[in-house]
DNA sequence: GTCGTATTTAGACGCTATCTAAACATGGAC
DNA sequence: GTCCATGTTTAGATAGCGTCTAAATACGAC
């Protein structure tokens, strides 16, 4: 709770109930959860907190970088909560997500593109996940 | 025209009217168009084609390899008329998804993954391109 | 030509996401 | 504390993309 609280204070968001709520809810999610997946989450501790409250929230989330907003899954947006860079390998049976270490991958000759300005990449792997 | 039969029946697709004219729209169109904007273009020369059937015949064509089906833009999926590998950069202001030559850019460490077999990957930067 | 299968069609439906307008809460000035 | 301006939340309407359905149509094999 105080926690949350600070994470917001410290992204420069007003922290309300609301928010506070849905933020603490994202510390105890796993993966790769689409809005809808957040706002039936946080309506097991909320349970009046509207969908427009929720989806207002993810995009404040994600524009101060608490989150990161992906389109990576087919109709639908979803939310990554680590923080740090990493790769998405997306499991073409069953549509998972799966993180892919930063420094498990390296990417050659980002630096020499001069036609734009790169902001951030990422390397997007389909496949499938070994059975072990 | 001829091309275009011919092209889906090397995919293994039987070649309605419809199918052909979807086809050789395509054969004309540039970028990553969305299903809407395939079946808007395809009515131009095909003006009773219904959305379904444009729909189903892109569904097809991505199952045969003919147009790749991408998740690249938030909201909708687009389909990728190019069939060589390559790599893509969105531009963060405008939305529009502009391709990276394969070349441009090497990936290292794919071969290592051990924990899933790779069907396909590529890297997906988001930047903004020089004006010039 | 006849039959069975594949395809197409218009419209209904479902899902994700955004918008709207009203209600509500909050923080600062006094 | 009270008042006001601003920011936030809410329920429901709306929009956009895509799929489904049932009926009509076209097609290939024989």
């Amino acid at each position: 709770m105080v926690k949350a609280i600070q994470q917001l204070r410290d992204a420069g968001i007003h922290p309300t109930a609301q928010r506070v709520a849905v933020a603490e809810r994202l510390r105890t999610m796993e993966g790769h959860p689409t809005a809808d997946e957040v706002l039936h989450a946080v309506r097991q501790t909320y349970p009046t907190i509207s969908r427009a409250t929720v989806y207002n929230a993810l995009a404040l989330f994600a524009d101060h970088g608490v989150v990161h907003k992906r389109t990576l899954r087919e109709g639908t947006t979803v939310y990554d909560l680590r923080s740090e860079p990493h790769h998405h390998m997306i499991d073409e049976e069953t549509g998972v997500i799966h993180d892919v270490p930063w420094d498990a991958l390296h990417v050659v000759g980002v630096d020499e593109l001069t036609d734009f300005d790169v902001l951030e990449y990422q390397v997007v792997i389909r496949g499938r996940l070994h059975r072990s």
